[in-house]
DNA sequence: TTCCATTTTGCAACCGGTTGCAAAATGGAA
DNA sequence: TTCCATTTTGCAACCGGTTGCAAAATGGAA
């Protein structure tokens, strides 16, 4: 059924190290018996299996894309993003779902039965001691949309959450809303507790200005129409609130509008992300953008960097964000 | 740095095989070896390579998930789906994203060269010569999302377009639009010339009806909007139009809303899928529903069975669809 | 033509597993 | 205890490749 090297071998009447070597980059054959080889190989349809070669290459082109992400549309572009560009450095995106299974050792076991040559888990939510489990397991592994730290113990890349809160906060300042709300995604996920830091240690520097604090259980429409439904009965109402990111943002928009409230004209809003969708004129939100692809660009850059050396030294690679103005904040005034 | 069978069975004292037969099911070992085996496996870490198991069983576990929609919000869901579902059965997905790439030739090679044991193509606009290709590659296939067909050359999962079509006709028809339209998504993709052909059908049935077509260039957002802005322009203006899918009927919304008319006051709008965004409060979409979650489970028991038996006579499997009624059509007279 | 440095080639061992087969071990029955 | 059918075990070959090493081929220079 599929041809192997040996058949190769034989019909272009050469050894079998001949016809591994014309498939290997650098490796020593002379122009006359590749020229054979490959006739032959075309004539066979020959192609070298990559996991065979693995075995002894210890190089298998596989690399994990382990996330938990499967409903939030940014992960949809995510996704699209990772494997356009791990596929364009040759490499092959084994995709691993872990909404169903939380025990990183399973996942590190099971790819490493796989031989990947490194992961990439791309989640803000997990926790780190995740990616770290790549890391014992002598896996080279980048944690996309993770958490910065001053003393990595892996390789992140991401976004500075705690600046990303200041800069909501600003926003807000810039507008003259005195009375804002932090209104977060889960408060158990790092991101939301980085952003809630710049955020409220900002607005502590304004004395004329006044926050309140909640959480949504997700970062979701439905978790975030639910937690602004429970906020639209409280009063005072808060001018303007900083959500958690834009998917959770249209869900309090939606709790919003189905009041009878105006945006921006009652309430203000502002997400992050800047997904795709955040731009649709029918949602025009006003955001903090994230910047996805240069953020995957770097991982998948890192990642090609540690399968040259594994030790490479651990690094934090933070990209600034910028406030995309739309339509959900009153301007400045 | 990563352990084998040797070391575990230097440690157990014994053979290399008696190592292998306690790690594949069915072999022949005794209870003491078996235990003496498995206490120095755990000792040691150990975990079989499957790849290396691979190249003798001629089964990697690994299938080639293989899709182009990576810009529809509905694909999250299938991702999210087919991932869970493999590896539920021990399978695991090799993500190829075909957005860059239009050669089949060339997917067929990388994923022979990994030794596949199957492959999903989840597309609903690629060519029908796609899923071929690896058919006569010798490759188990399934065509997820596929177009139907009564001679099938490969197995097919999926919905009857031709129904679907005639639903969206039968609807409007319940509801006593006179003047519809056919908003299709592409016209080169075999849903929509499908989905056309019988909600055509179906309204030349009726003689006091009439039809406009027209075609959006993608099903998207953009495209949608784009479309319908260029609709608004031209009169008279149907009544009800019947988009090619949610996404697109979310750019066609917007179009109408921008446009200061009114849904279903002004016009009608029906959609096709059901993601779950059709369900959310500020867009609360009146569509078909695609059963997606039977469609994935329906494939991966194909693509399973097909692993025992990849002779398996080829088969469609199609699954009724069923109109899901929120607020964009006016209600039954 | 001879010599020698350089390039090319094939052999054989290896990567980490599985498996058919024959030999060894086991465990009742007599 | 002996015998024999059944179960368990290890050897050795294999899956489809790569690679170090020594031998063979090449190709100038003298």
């Amino acid at each position: 059924m599929t041809v192997t090297l040996k058949e190769v071998a034989e019909l272009a009447g050469v050894s079998r190290s001949a016809v591994s070597r014309t498939f290997t980059d650098g490796a020593s054959v002379s122009d006359k018996t590749r020229r054979k080889v490959e006739k032959a190989a075309t004539k066979l349809g020959y192609t070298p299996n990559i996991l065979a070669r693995g075995l002894t290459t210890r190089r298998t082109k596989l690399i994990g894309l382990v996330s938990n992400n499967f409903h939030n549309p940014i992960f949809l572009e995510v996704f699209d993003q990772f494997t356009r560009k791990l596929q364009g450095v040759g490499l092959r995106p084994l995709l691993v779902n872990l909404s169903d299974e939380t025990d990183p050792e399973a996942s590190v076991r099971m790819l490493r039965q796989y031989s990947v040559d490194g992961v990439v888990v791309a989640s803000s939510t997990l926790p780190p001691g995740f990616s770290k489990a790549f890391k014992d397991a002598g896996v080279p592994v980048v944690n996309s949309f993770g958490r910065y730290s001053t003393a990595p113990e892996f390789h992140v890349v991401g976004i500075d959450n705690v600046e990303c809160g200041r800069m909501a906060a600003l926003e807000f300042a810039k507008r003259g809303y005195k009375h804002v709300a932090f209104l977060g995604g889960p408060d158990t996920a790092t991101s939301t507790q980085d952003r809630f830091k710049g955020f409220s240690g900002e607005i502590s520097q304004n004395p004329d200005m006044e926050m309140t604090v909640s959480y949504a259980k997700a970062y979701s429409f439905e978790a975030g129409r639910e937690e602004m439904q429970r906020l639209l009965n409280i009063r005072p109402l808060a001018e303007a609130y900083f959500c958690g990111d834009d998917v959770l943002s249209i869900g309090v928009l939606s709790a919003i509008e189905d009041a009878g409230l105006n945006v921006p004209g009652d309430i203000g809003i502002i997400g992050l992300n800047d997904m795709e969708m955040a731009g649709w004129q029918n949602i025009n939100l006003t955001t903090i953008r994230q910047p996805v692809q240069q953020i995957i660009n770097s991982s998948v850059e890192l990642i090609v960097s540690m399968l040259e050396d594994p030790a490479r030294y651990p690094e934090a690679r933070l990209f600034p964000c910028e406030v995309i103005e739309r339509g959900t904040l009153r301007p400045v005034s």
